[in-house]
DNA sequence: CGGGATCCGTCTTGATACTG
DNA sequence: CAGTATCAAGACGGATCCCG
């Protein structure tokens, strides 16, 4: 819920993506290959089940996130992005290039 | 303050500028040259002076802004970026440009 | 007057327990 | 397994106060 508006580009993106954890569930899905609720939980970070369920939802009506039945028998969710969230990869790389420069302990995460 | 730690670049890079204000104060440094308390709080956003105070010490302690005294008879302080701030300028660049791209209401202010 | 610090009511966040 | 309900803790916004 952004308390204000500006036409700021740097100012608006901040309103929808600028906090601690909805470029993390990004990340799971674009880098990581992770698609499932339990997935999303299970990541370092530890969301909590509320928060996540709640950015998940915003993702969603931002239209950077579709939400999709796994199968047609099973009520296993499966979150994909769609191209405008695909359209954040620069961004996203942009950020870990940063932080491998100059915050000290991190890494590119191995696959799991 | 980050509540978990985990090595992951984005992760880390959020806890420290993953807020909604943090980088609005970078960005008027950084494109619009602000560089007093004053003229922070003049941006668009609204920021109040708890927030501004608080996020310039922390910037402050991240090695990321420095305070001066404006010069040697005035008490009026002039924040400015480290090289360790002005390293964000790429990611500020990548954010403006998905803002302009994704967010159909942004445009790249005027200078005032 | 500029640069904050403090206090307080409100809104948001998050951990946990619980449900279909 | 994928969430929702609950409730405490923290962050925020605004006003006011303070200090040089």
């Amino acid at each position: 819920m952004p308390p204000k508006r500006s036409t700021c580009p740097i100012a608006s993106t901040l309103d929808l993506i600028g906090d601690r954890w909805t470029l993390l569930i990004v990340r799971d899905i674009m880098f990581f290959d992770k698609h499932r609720f339990e997935e999303f939980l299970d990541s370092p970070e530890g969301i909590s089940t509320n928060i996540l369920a709640n950015r998940l939802k915003l993702l969603e009506e931002l239209g950077l996130v579709t939400k999709q039945p796994y199968s047609n028998h099973s009520r296993r969710m499966s979150y994909h992005l769609t191209e405008k969230g695909e359209s954040l990869r620069t961004l996203l790389k942009a950020i870990t290039r940063w932080g491998l420069k100059h915050l000290p302990d991190t890494e590119i995460p191995r696959e799991e």
